[in-house]
RNA sequence: UGGGGCGUCGCCAAGCGGUAAGGCAACGGACUCUGACUCCGUCAUUCGGGUGUUCAAAUCACUUCGCCCCAGCCA
């Protein structure tokens, strides 16, 4: 218990503790101490709320550690890749406030990458296999059977150099050869029985157009980008346990000094009511089921944002998740309850009606201006005036033909405040043919009206908001409640997912403030669990709102 | 079934041999011009099961059950 120059920060999952341990022992002496991670994604898609936690750790141990994190592209599959998402996958982190030391690329390591395959060759370590994809799986081998080596495993290094070579040249078309390590082809671990390294590729890349026609692997580009960059610490989840033997296999023979980067692996985050994989919402977006990768009905970061959802919420949910290693979904509530918590402390105040029933005040006359806060919570953050006409729209959930027992709302015959304004008291409901209510006739109380001194002898069970029916703006927004219970919830189905989010958008009349917002500031209406962001610059989104007043006065 | 992992409250998750943190959800109650918020209170004699070691185990050992991952020229 001697030398502790040291101090180590307090651990608060289990990665951490192993750096601690590392750090104790002088594992990282040689590079000063200094920690070392990078955050991979493979640009072939926006980041969503399943890459959160990544993030979370990555940036979490930068900071911890006062090290350096590298924001990395993973491009070594040019079919998928492209500039669209490094430039969304930047927007996002930018978004978080999360700030990389630097921006790097698989792809520039591209020409590193072929000397060390070189070296392999030339090592033993790596030879040309001129076996079809379909043959290659057929000698892997079993989960239970060992492989069978391949008749070209045993070529000479002039004769695989020679290959290669050509095989860079573009001397073979796309699937006639590939590059394999030299492992073993009865380990246990199917990931080391000769695995793939490269493949002959005849396909731009976005960044290196066609300057290669062979692409290297993951199980190699990977390990080896970590080395080059000094990474201490690969942190990546679960599913790449099995390949940790080949990490280390590629980065020791490559021949990189120590300390060599340590793959760290921690359970993925899932959420219920959620669907993550890039697959899935590849094709939302290509079939057009929703606006694009932005559209707030999707789970990336960039929808997220379209939502309202704050992006500190993000970070408290993310932490408050923990990392650990056992397969863990999420409950959705827990995300909902750290927006709402977050909206609740700092978005302003704003009434909103979502299914909207017209309430005439029969005996009004003129408008007037009332004032409210602008967030209850915050008074000095001033307040906003919505004019009142006597003829507003109230949601409909606010009316009872028939109470339920405890019913806090309007009823005929029954009062109710109009958050902000008068007492009313419903002396009618108007029922069209179907009996469905289309209007209610109401009185309402001069005395009442809210702030003032005068006594008023009504008295409201409970108050509701509502929306002014000359000034009201249309308004589309989404509710973040959990409306259905899990089990219902349509899990795998994609079109009946997207059914279900479609059906959480709502649209409705919200305060005409609501139109004047500004990007990215999240309003929390008056109903507790609703909240929007205008997207397009502030702006509401004008052709979803005609459509809609279409609908309301049917 | 070969290999690699994981099992602590309905959902996450601390705990690392000294007698089960916290958050979400839920449930009571107070307050309320948001049935929200806030506030107070309740919510694992038990750590997948069993057996051992120990004065003492969720923590160690053995065993058993369950779940996840791996047979892409994807990452």
């Amino acid at each position: 218990m001697a030398e502790k120059e040291i101090s180590l920060p307090e651990a608060s999952n289990f990665i951490e503790q192993i750096i601690n341990e590392e750090l104790a022992t002088g594992k990282f002496e040689p590079v000063g101490n200094k920690i070392k991670v990078r955050f991979p994604p493979e640009p072939n898609g926006y980041l969503h709320i399943g890459h959160l936690k990544a993030l979370s750790i990555n940036f979490g141990v930068k900071d911890k550690y006062h090290g350096e994190i590298n924001l990395r592209m993973d491009d070594t599959n040019p079919a998928k890749e492209d500039y669209e998402y490094v430039e969304a996958i930047k927007k996002s982190l930018e978004w978080l406030g999360l700030k990389y030391d630097r921006l790097l690329f698989a792809s520039d390591y591209y020409e590193k990458l072929y000397e060390i395959a070189e070296k392999y060759i030339r090592e033993g370590n790596a030879y040309v296999c001129d076996l079809s994809a379909e043959e290659i799986t057929a000698t892997r081998g079993t989960l239970t059977e060992p492989g069978t080596p391949s008749p070209y495993r045993e070529r000479s290094v002039e004769e695989n150099l020679k290959l290669f070579r050509e095989m860079r040249a573009g001397v073979y078309p796309d699937g006639a050869k590939v590059l394999r390590a030299k492992i073993d082809m009865s380990s246990p671990n199917i990931n080391m029985r000769d695995p793939v390294i490269y493949r002959i590729a005849h396909v731009p890349h976005y960044r290196q157009g066609d300057k290669w026609c062979i692409y290297p692997m993951y199980d190699f580009a990977h390990p080896i980008s970590d080395a080059i960059e000094g990474i201490t610490h690969s942190l990546c989840s679960l599913e790449f346990e099995n390949h940790r033997p080949l990490y280390e296999w590629v980065i020791e023979k490559a021949g990189f000094p120590a300390p060599v980067p340590r793959q760290i692996e921690f359970a993925r985050l899932n959420i219920t009511n959620t669907l993550m994989s890039k697959r899935y919402l590849k094709k939302l977006v290509d079939e057009g089921v929703v606006r694009g990768w932005d559209d707030p009905r999707m789970p990336t970061l960039a929808g997220l944002k379209n939502r309202g959802v704050p992006p500190v919420a993000l970070k408290k949910f993310v932490e408050g998740v923990g990392v650990a290693k056992a397969y863990a979904v999420v409950n959705s509530a827990q995300l909902d309850s750290c927006i709402r918590d977050e909206l609740n402390e700092n978005a302003e105040r704003a009434m909103a009606v979502v299914n909207p029933l017209k309430l005439t005040i029969t005996n009004y006359e003129g408008e007037e201006e009332l004032t409210f806060d602008v967030n209850p919570l915050h008074p000095e953050t001033g307040t906003r005036s919505i004019k009142f006409t006597g003829s507003v729209y109230i949601e409909r959930d606010d009316f009872a033909l028939v109470p339920p027992p405890k019913y806090k709302r309007l009823t005929v015959g029954g009062t109710v405040r109009l958050k902000g304004a008068y007492i009313v008291r419903c002396d009618e409901a108007v029922q069209n043919e179907n009996g469905e209510v289309t209007e209610l006739k109401c009185t309402y109380f001069p005395e009442s009206r809210s702030g003032s001194d005068r006594p008023c002898a009504v008295k409201a069970k409970g108050v509701i908001q509502w929306t002014d029916c000359k000034y009201g703006a249309a308004a589309e927004f989404r509710q973040y409640e959990q409306l259905l219970k899990d089990e219902q919830y349509p899990d795998q189905d994609y079109d009946e997912r997207l059914n279900y989010e479609s059906e959480h958008i709502f649209r409705g009349y919200a305060e005409p403030y609501l139109a004047e917002a500004e990007e990215d500031k999240p309003f929390q209406l008056l109903r507790a669990g609703y909240y929007k962001k205008c997207t397009d610059g502030g702006k509401l989104v004008l052709s979803e709102i005609v459509s809609l007043k279409d609908s309301f006065n049917k």
